[in-house]
RNA sequence: GUCCCAGUAGCUCAGUUGGAUAGAGCAACGGACUUCUAAUCCGUAGGCCGGGGGUUCGAAUCCCUCCUGGGACGCCA
């Protein structure tokens, strides 16, 4: 927070020596384009470097060491806590800054405590995160297990960066798939009491549609045989329906995901919410009949294709239903809507993104994170995987094998659009190989070192300033880092920097640990130190709840 | 064939709104435990950033092209 604030306020102070120089005909240029101020990655640069010369070079027509001299001339000396600057490389404005700063962090953080890390901001907004969103036909897999976990650390991050966040889980409980779940459950059904019956072709063969009809038939026993089949698989989809919708739930619940609102599909049916978004866009001239089909002029809004909205059939189409279910979310005054979509359905973006056009809302108030799709490995081989042959590992069966602590940690280190390669093996394994267990040992090293310790001393009335050590100051500004972190993948829409952040930051304790003593430290440096790895644990422990993992006190 | 994602150290990956000498973990090699948890730390080595062209003060990052891997192209969801 105090190096956002400072951050901001020296950014602002280079825009005005920019203008300022600018009015007293030092510089000439339109308008100031955005530059970076950033911490260098080499100590000798400073502890920020402004980038603002080098991109008005080209429009001020002078060489950015000049500006940057011409700004200086402008620039604030003495306040902000900048002890000196210098122009370094190309034009850099490399900023140091009175090394005092870094010791106000520690009586902020230990106030803040749980809410330390997370800001209020001026435009906060109200976004709705969808993710996970599977059929409730069969069981989670691997690439549900990932969307579950980036995005239930996305909704942490947007909330903790300061938004409103509605956590959304869309329940496909209508349409050709329970058709086809229906005839499935019949069939399993029916063998199951002996019935000699062949097993749809498209069904869903997994050996859970099995369990379930052999539940119903210990609660219920053969009472569905002598009703009509159409009844029957109503019957059948609605008891399959709830169980798989309760054990979804459960097994979310284990992997710390939890949902502000379970979305049923078939509700759009019901009120008719899909009736009136195909009346909307027929009204706007959006539709078409073609082979006895209703058809979306996809193409007007840069699809390579028109789409079908309503089948020959009659029936709407999923993405019918999903325009309704769209307009219903703009409805309910979202300024932001993020979906979480496996890569498989990255050509669904640009009709849907059409449809939120065609319908009058501003399509970039939808965000669509695509995700790669995980490919699991077990003992160096690749696991196969087969939805179709209902042949997969399940979100149950990683966490009883993994753990949600590592599951978590794993799915979010790496970024949405790369191909995760999961390691089980590693995962497994509780060695320093893996890095969910390296920072969660810093935090319980640090824990095992304030039970020692006896009570606390509030930072606010100890001189941190004698934390001098190089180890001492390099976890300060790392713990001082973590609200800006959280605001950059907020706005980046990039949880992974967070398991970067917090092992870097795990990192720093462990070679103060290893630097440092705390408890038989001198008088005065002990109280210090002790603020110090309090402020660690308090950022650590904060950092892996918006990441889901767990922060043990004793490993 | 068209579109999307990826290609960076032996392996897994960061770094890409263009910035200074391209980073981390693992694996390899060499060190550090009388003291708060060695699930730790320090050091060494390891690179035509897939190839080629271009844009400019500056390219892993932007543009073009080619190669390789994965995915999508249905009146499925």
């Amino acid at each position: 927070m105090l190096l956002e604030h400072l951050k901001s306020e020296i950014y602002q102070d280079l825009q005005a020596a920019a203008i300022q120089a600018r009015e007293e005909g030092k510089l000439a240029f339109e308008e100031l384009p955005l530059f970076t101020l950033e911490k260098p990655r080499e100590k000798v640069h400073g502890d920020l470097a402004a980038n603002i010369a080098l991109v008005l070079a080209r429009p001020a027509k002078t060489a950015p060491r000049k500006i940057a001299q011409i700004i200086l001339e402008y620039f604030p000396t003495g306040s902000n806590r900048v002890a000196r600057h210098e122009i370094a490389g190309p034009g850099f404005i490399n900023l140091f800054l009175d090394p005092s700063w870094v010791y106000a962090v520690l009586p902020e953080v230990e106030e803040m405590d749980d809410r330390y890390g997370c800001s209020s901001i001026e435009n906060s907004e109200k976004v709705q995160v969808e993710f996970v969103s599977a059929n409730p036909t069969g069981l989670l897999h691997m690439g549900n297990a990932r969307g579950a976990a980036l995005g239930d650390t996305l909704a942490n991050v947007l909330a903790a960066a300061g938004h409103e966040v509605t956590r959304e889980f869309y329940v496909n409980d209508a349409g050709s798939q329970i058709e086809t779940f229906g005839r499935s459950l019949e069939a399993r059904y029916l063998q199951l009491l002996g019935q000699d019956v062949p097993f749809p072709e498209d069904g869903y063969p997994g050996e859970d549609l099995i369990d379930s009809m052999r539940g119903l038939i210990s609660k219920a026993g053969d009472k569905y045989l002598q009703v009509a089949p159409r009844l029957r698989r109503e019957i059948l989809v609605k008891y399959a329906l709830q169980e798989k919708l309760e054990q979804m739930k459960r097994d979310l619940a284990d992997f710390r995901v939890h949902y502000d609102i379970w979305f049923s599909e078939q509700t759009l049916h019901d009120s008719g919410a899909i009736e009136a978004v195909l009346k909307e866009l027929q009204q706007k001239g959006y539709l078409y009949e073609k082979d006895g089909a209703i058809w979306f002029r996809s193409t007007l809004f840069g699809d390579d294709k028109d789409e079908v909205l309503v089948r020959s059939s009659g029936v709407p189409t999923y993405f019918a239903a999903d325009i309704a279910y769209h307009k219903n979310k703009f409805q309910r005054e979202f300024n932001r809507v993020i979906n979480i979509w496996g890569a498989d359905h990255h050509g669904h973006i640009p009709r849907m993104k059409g449809a939120v056009d065609a319908l009058g809302y501003d399509s970039d108030r939808l965000q669509v994170i695509i995700m790669q799709l995980v490919r699991l490995f077990r003992g160096g081989e690749p696991v196969r995987m087969s939805k179709r042959s209902g042949e997969y590992v399940t979100l149950r069966e990683l966490i009883d094998e993994v753990g949600t602590d590592a599951a978590r940690y794993f799915f979010v280190n790496r970024s949405a659009d790369s191909h995760l390669d999961f390691d089980l093996d590693l995962a497994r394994e509780q060695t320093s190989d893996n890095p969910v267990y390296y920072v969660q040992y810093a935090h319980a090293r640090i824990c095992s070192i304030l039970r020692q310790a006896g009570d606390l001393t509030p930072a606010q009335e100890i001189d941190c300033s004698v934390l001098q050590d190089p180890a001492e100051v390099s976890l300060l500004e790392g713990i001082a880092e973590l609200p800006g972190e959280i605001k950059y993948a907020a706005a980046s829409l990039e949880p992974h920097r967070l398991t970067h952040y917090v092992y870097n930051l795990a990192n720093l304790f462990h070679g103060f640990y290893t630097t440092c003593h705390v408890l038989n430290a001198e008088p005065g440096l002990r109280e210090a130190r002790l603020a110090l790895i309090n402020a660690c644990r308090i950022t650590l422990r904060n950092t892996l709840k918006i990441i889901g993992v767990s922060a043990p006190e004793r490993m």
